[in-house]
DNA sequence: CCTAAAAAATGAAACGTTTAATTAAAATGG
DNA sequence: CCATTTTAATTAAACGTTTCATTTTTTAGG
């Protein structure tokens, strides 16, 4: 009808206010369902920016009010196949909300971490999810007073979202105890990171009450084993292992496959993590999941009420993890 | 020295501009190396600039330039094993050219690819990197002149980075006719797609010039063998598989396993894509490697062209794939 | 009816940049 | 040394919103 197209261009708020013959602050007061607008305005106003089809322009909007309605997710490892699933959950709560995410991966790196925040708080997120590589606080001069989510590990600053590790690590052992073992290696995973070295140290806490430790070792997160471990598994003594990350498990049952020894005829495993793979392996990897997409939404929840609420008292929520029995645990060999 | 911070606020092109004792214009002139300024002037405000901390605000910047420095990247699915290494190495290369990265995944629905590409239009981003569902251009309408670059799929209006996937496919084929096998079965993947499709009619194709195409089905994207696959798979029609995909060919050694016929001594089998799954079974998957790596660099590299220069004539570029000979190919068994 | 109060609508400033148009200063050359 | 050109610096407008302070209109109360 009324030909208030603006020659091709992206329609604005003053289109809009034009085409409704209104002023701009109406317009904006209208569409945003706030300041004192009459019904039969509004209803109009809201008609006629779906007609133009108007979208408003966040760029705009960020700079007047500050907020991008954006947040940053740092992750460690995007190929670490525990952090895809988290990744996708922070992405589709945060669209919930109307949120968009930049992820960013950075390669176990402290300067990338830091180039990382750097970049992000430029663009002006409103918030920060962030898994950091270890347990210190390398972004503190950085975030300032910026809404930050930490994800696993310990921050003496921020929303802590955590697992019971604790527990997860309990669970595995007494499984395997259960299970009639009384010989059990332990393989921890990176040990410079408080939540994964509880892992596996309450494991060892409940072996060794049972005397059933056959020793403890670490490997690095990775499917290769040490040579120290690959030795340690496959020579007998132990007919089975708690291992404090998936992959690692994984890589356990490759060393012994490869030495001809059976899973779980032979040793039995329990791995940590739940990661998809272990799920693809033959047979089914005993683990200890952890509900990452849960971890996710809560995680932005949590950083939008905080972003909502900066003076809120700090948080700090732990997850349950449960124990998922597939196909790697079995009695000992010769029962 | 000078006591010109403004009190807890980040700092503002004005407030390095009066502590450098200069105008605005001046100042943006000699940060962005633009303009005419004199060089000790532009020395003189950048020092001051870094003094200050002076970062530039993003928002204000895309505001006044409609540039945001920012892309969307659209994915179907980022907990498919294939997507993590692809968004990393966008994400690794946006930032080298000080560009940041929205990730998304649609779950391979079209409302939610809609959608995305909506959110991230309105946020302005200054382009998209889209690796479709499927070959429709459902996004026709929606991105305008907005440059896209489109992933492993066909479209006739954007920028393409493909693969060769037909050479695949007949390496594949070629490589158990090689071994010595004449039935092989081909299990192809989500066949609306024509990149997926010719994966397999390709390893089709040189079978039946051999004479060796013992059958020809399909599975979904998916580690759960359909029956009909399954009991094809198991009835020892076929000494060999050539599958579309790794999730697929990783269900296939499953289903064997779980019917007793072992990998590779009574069945081989090539996968496609290598997924980093593949080379953690046991034995490791042989397969086709796409090199999403570079793909994932090239797709930014691309798209950055496309954005400085719209008008640049359409672009496709296809990727070499490679063999990568793991443990699952021998010879076929009553040799 | 008139006035006071409440509701609805508006004008204009502000957010932090970039950049076109302008002016001021310095360099060049006859 | 003056006129001209080149170089350097400045002023001010603009980008699309939100929101404060005002003005205009409507409603209510006596």
């Amino acid at each position: 009808m009324t030909k208030d197209e603006n020659s091709g261009k992206r329609p604005t708020l003053k289109d809009v206010a034009l085409a409704a013959g209104v002023s701009v602050a109406t317009a904006s007061y209208a569409l945003n369902d706030v300041g004192s607008v009459g019904g039969d305005t509004r209803r109009h106003v809201l008609e006629v920016a779906a007609r133009l089809g108007y979208r408003p322009n966040l760029s705009a909007k960020a700079m007047r009010t500050g907020k991008t309605s954006a947040i940053g997710l740092i992750l460690p490892d995007l190929t670490n196949p525990f952090f895809p699933a988290l990744a996708q959950n922070v992405v589709h709560a945060a669209r919930e909300s109307a949120y968009s995410v930049f992820v960013t991966d950075t390669q176990g790196s402290h300067e990338a971490e830091r180039a990382a925040a750097q970049a992000l708080i430029q663009r002006g997120v409103d918030g920060l999810i962030w898994f950091p590589i270890n347990d210190e606080d390398t972004l503190a001069d950085l975030t300032g007073s910026l809404p930050v989510l930490v994800l696993d590990r310990d921050n003496p600053r921020h929303d802590l979202i955590q697992i019971d590790v604790d527990s997860g690590g309990r669970m595995a052992a007494e499984r395997l105890i259960r299970a009639g073992h009384q010989r059990i290696g332990v393989i921890s995973g990176p040990t410079d990171v408080r939540s994964s070295r509880q892992r596996s140290e309450s494991s060892a806490e409940v072996l060794r009450r049972h005397d059933a430790l056959a020793w403890h070792l670490h490997n690095a997160y990775s499917f290769d084993l040490e040579p120290a471990v690959a030795a340690a598994v496959a020579d007998g003594s132990a007919t089975a292992l708690c291992v404090g990350a998936d992959l690692i498990a994984l890589g356990a049952i490759n060393t012994l496959r490869q030495r001809g020894l059976r899973v779980p005829e032979d040793v039995s495993i329990i791995g940590f993590d739940n990661i998809p793979y272990g799920a693809l392996a033959f047979p089914g990897l005993s683990t200890i999941n952890i509900p990452v997409e849960e971890m996710g939404i809560e995680a932005v929840n949590t950083l939008l009420r905080r972003i909502a609420k900066p003076t809120e008292s700090r948080r700090r929520l732990v997850f349950d993890v449960t124990y998922v029995e597939r196909g790697t645990v079995a009695p000992p060999p010769a029962a």
